[in-house]
DNA sequence: CTTGACAAAGAACATTTGTTCAGTTATACT
DNA sequence: AGTATAACTGAACAAATGTTCTTTGTCAAG
């Protein structure tokens, strides 16, 4: 079962590369009774005596009356805890979109520079690649937050994020953000160009169509391949 | 809606820089009063407060009832913070959440076993944990496909993915899935208990509430966290 | 066989520590 | 001014968690 005096037991062992585990995944050091569930010792006193062993040992050090206390010192030697190993692929099914602004019915929406290729982590909307469209590039994504109410016949409430591709033209069916020059007014809907003329569909199935017999005041913004709404936050009334 | 100043503040700085020196010093993150202490903030529940939004920022990850539960993701120099870790956090960012059925009007939605902890990465969707709140596990998460025009009234269409979590009971603001038996109907809606009736509201601000005298015959179904709506394919009409 | 050191269990206890909440002050926006 | 939101206080509470104590079992040496 357990040898004296002489080096480290079965028990011991499983301890250290326990607080190796669980330090490395939750970034802080397990309580006494999650070491015991974990290395198959029922007591919380029999884990503080071998803990006790360890600081004698130098494996660890303790801050008494402290939770969590723990501090590991090193490792058993050769057995380091490599079991992931995939990082690098997951990582590239994680896109990272910049949130370049707000989306207004009344203003012209922005849209980034051609050029653009910053990163800023603070606003930037993480998407798994999965849920995009194959072969879409990231540097031709960008993301807006909608503003207020005036988008609720593209379906699309106000705090919403929409993730648009830089396009200058739609095809027929796409929804595309568009800016009427005519009567300064950005929305969203999906667009047709049938025999010269553009039909604008909004997404709700209750609201009809615009019809604009002039395509020159259509500007297209952009294309919406993805809407996403966070419900995060309570609704106040 | 979040902070409207997006940067860190002075304090922010502080709890970081705290954050990183006693990791480094003890081996095991700080307490919520050691962090007050220590950057002149004498109520617990402000440090709360900071640190909340610290994780809303993605600078740390934060354990619920967890003394000490607080993980330090990067520094102030965007540095990623390097003791351990490293391959383990990217896999953990990409959650794949099961998609167990469909959700219609006139049926009751499918809801899966309370110890359902299956992974099927066949009819997974794979959303990065920082679009969902903090600390929301990955078992308590599930997606529905919404089926037909239904749900118009909460600004979801047909083809929209809703994230729901698990949940029995909702709290006043929160946006759910819910079964009213006495119609057999399923519905999505801002849930309010206001002096013993039940208030549906339609997350369309066009829309009128429905009022419910008897809260018994609304069952709750789930707590609705995200809604995703793909636009990769067209339109027909 | 007895004794004593070691290993272990389990419960009781005390403290540490996160959470919540009612209220107050400050700041920004009409 | 007035109103809404963010920032903050202080206290009380409940849960998490380390510590201690009593008891039991094992095993090798006397």
């Amino acid at each position: 079962m357990a040898r004296k005096k002489s080096g480290l037991s079965q028990r011991h062992k499983r301890i250290i590369q326990f607080l190796e585990r669980f330090q490395n995944e939750f970034g802080f050091p397990p309580t006494i009774r999650e070491i015991g569930e974990n290395t198959e010792i029922s007591s919380t006193s029999v884990v503080n005596y071998y803990l006790n062993q360890l600081e004698e040992m130098h494996y660890i050090e303790r801050s008494s009356n402290v939770s969590r206390g723990i501090k590991l010192l090193r490792t058993l030697n050769g057995e380091a805890v490599q079991k992931f190993k995939q990082t690098a692929d997951a990582i590239t099914e994680l896109l990272s979109i910049p949130l370049v602004g707000n989306i207004i019915a009344g203003q012209p929406m922005p849209v980034p520079p051609s050029d653009f290729n910053y990163y800023d982590p603070d606003s930037g909307i993480e998407i798994a690649r999965s849920l995009l469209p194959p072969r879409e590039k990231a540097d031709q994504l960008y993301a807006l937050k909608v503003n207020g109410d005036s988008m609720i016949d593209a379906m699309v409430n106000d705090g919403d994020i929409v993730i648009m591709k830089k396009v200058d033209q739609a095809e027929n069916g796409e929804m595309v953000a568009i800016w009427l020059s005519d009567r300064d007014e950005t929305t969203l809907k999906y667009f047709f160009l049938e025999n010269g003329k553009v039909r604008l569909q909004p997404a709700n199935p209750l609201m009809k169509p615009i019809i604009i017999n002039d395509p020159k005041v259509v500007k297209v913004q952009g294309k919406v391949v993805l809407v996403i709404r966070q419900l995060d936050d309570l609704k106040l009334s």
